[in-house]
DNA sequence: TGGAAGTCTGCATACGTATGCAATTTCCGG
DNA sequence: CCGGAAATTGCATACGTATGCAGACTTCCA
């Protein structure tokens, strides 16, 4: 028995005084091999240290157990906490995470490029975006996508995402509840179908209350703590009187940034001042020094989803596309709302 | 040309009317295969949509390609930077990530036992536990195996880290030149060496200047937020004048939930009433709530170290064992600690 | 012009496992 | 004790690519 060199199935054959195919049925489940000739093939494999080469085996199956997961944006915690959920659900089923990271923003068509040559089971993206003629290709050789919380219009790939224009509503409402009446917004990508639909059914509530768009201070930044905080201080640095009284940010990340600056750089007290929330309801939410009301996404029931979409219940079945879930946030009222006036 | 079937290279051959090892030479780069005919097959691949399958590619070649990284504990936000920095380090080289994760302080045995199975080229592994027999299972069958700023005496595997002792000490300077005189300290998990190192260069800098280990109050907690704080509430929840005046957390991600607690329930102000320092700068410790003062890991180089470690350099390299690089932390003034008196 | 050196190309085989099929053994009821 | 069904096993082959080797062809120089 040499070190560094890898026992084959061959090798626990030999040993165990059985043929190759024996070796390769002890360690598949559902195989017709005696109980008796499987513990002894096991016993020859623990002697040798083998272990399956799931390499060969994906080869001739045609299976990986492999899942692709591209992210584009590992800055927002938001989508390492989705990496985290998707991670346990995928290894509790005995799959494994090919981990590919792009730019914010980024093309992920380069990855995909390299995905394919794994011959993964399916890949899930996370805010990159994806060229359509790359999307296809995937599909038409039979890898299914699942874009999460990325959600493209005329899109061929699935989609599972949080339904973000019904969380938008929530915090307008919320707002309104603690009597808010000047309100602002920061948003995020205007490419970006995420950042559209939260300001949307903010916007869409606010006008059910009577305010037109033109009544919203708007600033637009990257979806990081710096875009939030450079956003916040372009909208309010300016006489104080003029200021909204509702600051509404289409994610926590910049909610952060924005609240550090209004805080600590322009002298806000929050809510006394002016209320703000968020969106997404990532860890550094909760913490007391910022106590952030915000939408919590479903990143438990999305990530089921997503797998579901993935086709890993039923084999074999046909590849759907276009298809896209929309599954309800939560309001998570903390202190960064005033108390509905009673 | 049939969808959802994959074309191989004898496919692209036929097209082409050369050889399948004709394509297989095309596709790689330092094959001897005219310019003309690499063309041909080139234009032949695209029409049929051709890409190389990495798995069969793998088995003859005997590599994937792929690096297995396990990563303990994704909560805090200094291993998810990490992660990111491994992950573009991996790629601008041409190799992919597989990723594991496991809970907190959790063993990686059982990723482990994946791992294997999948034949790749290399392991990386931040905090987490492995066995000293899963480790040398993995290094007999020629897999290296790197672990990143998890140093464990008498391991067999090679070690790439921060220096933490060092920057331990570096915050003790910081503290007497800040004129600090009673001191705490909030420490980790009592086994891990990451811990125990950053506490002792703590320690040992300020026997230097007179005090016994028995003169710093101390508190132990979870690597999270939420051990931070419970940590500083165990510690300072008490009369106000046996307070110490310097707080060294060895973590930011603890700090971040001892500054919160200090400044929230205790109503204590940093750096006046208590100075605090962390360890790791984190994206959050640069945020304007906290601007804390704590020592940057230099991860970029941990991660080019721990590449070259895995022997991605030259190949067919013996695996070295036991190795350990300490690489030195930089000490990050912000605004939790005084300014030295002058 | 001849031959040597160099450049390309195809043939054949190997990588390690899964599985259809046939052969063998075992098990039972009659 | 026999026939057939069921259970188990081995044989052979397939998965898709890389590469050593030998042959074919080109180039170049004497």
């Amino acid at each position: 028995m040499k070190p560094s060199h890898r026992a084959t199935s061959f090798d626990v054959a030999a040993l165990a005084g059985v043929s190759q195919s024996a070796v390769s049925r002890a360690f598949s489940q559902q195989s017709s091999i005696a109980a008796e000739t499987r513990a002894r093939v096991l016993e020859a494999a623990r002697q040798l240290d083998y272990v399956p080469n799931r390499i060969a085996s994906s080869l001739i199956t045609r299976r990986t157990n492999i899942v692709a997961v591209i992210v584009g944006d590992m800055a927002n915690p938001f989508y390492v906490q989705a990496l985290h959920c998707i991670g346990c659900a995928l290894q509790a089923r005995g799959r494994q995470i090919l981990l590919f990271t792009v730019d914010r923003g980024g093309s992920a068509d380069e990855a995909m490029r390299r995905v394919l040559q794994y011959q993964v089971d399916g890949v899930l993206l996370t805010s990159a975006q994806l060229s359509m003629r790359m999307t296809s290709r995937s599909l038409d050789r039979g890898v299914p996508i699942v874009l999460f919380n990325r959600y493209v219009p005329g899109h061929d790939a699935a989609c599972v995402r949080c339904d973000n224009a019904h969380g938008g509503g929530l915090i307008a409402e919320a707002f309104l509840r603690g009597g808010a009446r000047r309100f602002a917004m920061i948003t995020g990508d205007p490419g970006a179908t995420t950042s559209q639909d939260r300001v949307r059914g903010f916007v869409t509530r606010l006008a059910e209350a009577g305010l037109a768009r033109g009544d919203i201070a708007e600033a637009c930044g990257h979806s990081t703590y710096e875009g939030g905080a450079a956003a916040a201080l372009a909208l309010l640095d300016r006489q104080r009187r003029e200021w909204p009284d509702a600051l509404y940010c289409i994610n926590d990340i910049m909610a952060l940034g924005a609240m550090d600056v209004l805080r600590m750089r322009l002298g806000a007290a929050i809510p006394q001042d002016i209320q703000v929330a968020g969106f997404d309801d990532i860890p550094q939410a909760a913490h007391l020094s910022y106590q952030l009301t915000t939408v919590a996404q479903p990143v438990e029931a999305m990530v089921a989803e997503a797998l579901a979409l993935l086709h890993f219940d039923r084999a074999g079945q046909r590849i759907e596309r276009a298809i896209d879930r929309a599954l309800p946030g939560q309001l998570v009222m903390r202190a960064t709302l005033r108390a509905p006036s009673a």
